[in-house]
DNA sequence: TGTCTAGGGTTGTTCCGACAACTTTCCGGG
DNA sequence: CCCGGAAAGTTGTCGGAACAACCCTAGACA
């Protein structure tokens, strides 16, 4: 399993990719922490709960969607709760069971901080690839996702739903 | 700049390289980790050592090439000394440079570490592609570069070589 | 040559993420 | 009905990253 090296065509793709790993998280984070006092993945979860019904989703279960462990994920949710975006509640059905659930102003501050991150992801992404690309990085991505994420971990948003 | 939202097609792709950047840093993380006791980051430093003349390179100049800011890149150089695996050292030509040079052992632990880090890669990322889809995905992330690092700090190691 | 500004690195503080231990609740078996 | 193990979250601790302040050297200019 050693002595399978890399073609120096799969090898510049690879380097590539590092690259853009490298530096998109940084120029997400960057735009949303300047422009809306938000981390990505703070963002990320406020997100996540703004499309899930009544807002609200059980912290495991986020924890899921977001990739992020549940010790993580209680400490970010404790400091957005500190900043009232959002609101830890239980429901009935069982008790070991934490929802959070946004406020009105996590609500509205997803809002206010949605528009200047897709321009961000437009100009860095969408914009520089032409349409047939976009197309193609769509099936890349879901094909390495394949690998990433056997179980659908994150969630079966990002699958494809055609036939 | 703000009510241009994306369409279905746009999201599906985006949302699912979102995923990948959640993903893909954290399993390569994992695995070197594992099996090579080095953070991903500090395997990119000493890799970028490893292929630098006299496996040597200035601080400011590797702190460009793996994206860094000079204080976290003297932290890690300093953690990577105390391990034996690089060390500083000074040029005749300016008294304010530093190198940071890889040491016999560092060149020795590149080397193991590399095997499986590549498996790695080829398991989740190569493999999972067609050849073609690997060249598009070459193409895509060139073009993605263009606007992440137009003025390709990271060194024109990535840049394509042909015409 | 003395000073002044800019560039290059290191050190200190603060904040965030990973990991481990602990608490509480659910559920199965005696 | 009670007990033991597993699951869900929280809290505490430690290592690592970002940011700012600081020190030193190089080069410019008077």
């Amino acid at each position: 399993m050693d002595d399978r090296w890399l073609d120096s065509r799969q090898l510049a793709t690879w380097v590539r990719l590092t690259a853009v790993l490298e530096l998109l998280p940084g120029i997400l984070d960057a735009q949303l922490r300047r422009d809306s006092g938000l981390t990505h993945f703070e963002y990320y979860v406020l997100a996540m709960l703004s499309e899930s019904p009544e807002r609200s989703l059980r912290m495991s279960e986020l924890a899921a969607q977001t990739n992020a462990t549940l010790p993580r994920l209680s400490h970010v949710v404790s400091r957005l709760e500190g900043r009232e975006l959002v609101e830890r509640h239980h429901g009935a059905d069982d008790a070991r069971a934490t929802y959070a659930r946004l406020t009105e102003s996590g609500w509205q501050a997803v809002r206010e901080a949605a528009p200047g991150h897709v321009e961000t992801v437009r100009h860095h992404v969408i914009d520089a690839l032409t349409d047939e690309q976009l197309d193609q990085l769509g099936e890349i991505t879901e094909a390495m996702l394949e690998r990433l994420d056997p179980d659908e971990k994150l969630g079966p948003v990002y699958r494809r739903h055609d036939s």
